[in-house]
DNA sequence: CTCATAGGTAACCAATAGGTTACATATTTG
DNA sequence: CAAATATGTAACCTATTGGTTACCTATGAG
């Protein structure tokens, strides 16, 4: 899919933004781009909680479409998608932009100095 | 403060995803960028929810450092603090640079076609 | 075939989130 | 002062989240 026709709706970015609110599944999100093609119990040994708090971590993260899942026989190919975050990083630059340039007055130091 | 100083610890970007996490939270965020310096009553009018839902929705964008306010005599002025979601730009911008830059394969494709 | 391995489902539980109503406080206005 | 306005706090309820243990299924290896 080409890159700037994809588009979140507000389900679908209530979706990422929901998955990246964990440490967690953005520590899980990291070691599959680090490795990817890596199987599930790759991921284990880096948690201390059980293979199935790592599961539905990764669940999560498929399901707001972070990490999409290739079968292998009786093992499980992981892999990061990376469009919902260029998605999310597109529309921000856009909306963002006189932000981002700098343009406006970072208004929390104003009001700390008092003004 | 500079721009580039700005850095968010893990806890700092667990709230802040959070507080994107919700429609109500991102629309109450624009509502205040597109109305720098409005009052919380100025926003109530937007939501179908009761004065103190609205309140607890800001209360989450406040703990995540992404809205500010300025007490002024009984009403509350608030605005953005883009600097968390600059900070969260820049870092992806840095993780993710092979990506943004496309020179990573798109594997959700690849998989889907069957690769 | 047998059994170990990789993965998944179901049911449950405690904690948190998202909302409510009722009440309280501080400030402006007449 | 009295009343209206702007905001905040407390207590409560329901749904969701984040985790668990126990059990089930499918595949690969000897």
């Amino acid at each position: 899919m080409r890159d700037d026709l994809y588009q979140l709706d507000e389900a679908a970015t209530d979706a990422v933004f929901q998955a990246l609110a964990s440490r967690e599944r953005r520590r899980l999100l990291d070691l599959i781009r680090g490795n990817p093609g890596c199987i599930v119990a790759d991921l284990l040994s880096a948690f201390e909680m059980s293979r199935i708090g790592v599961l539905k971590h990764l669940r999560v993260l498929e399901e707001a479409d972070l990490v999409v899942s290739e079968k292998a026989g009786r093992e499980r190919r992981l892999y990061v998608n990376t469009l919902p975050l260029r998605a999310i990083h597109r529309r921000w630059s856009d909306e963002f932009d006189d932000f981002w340039a700098g343009k406006l007055l970072d208004l929390k130091d104003k009001i700390e100095a008092g003004s």
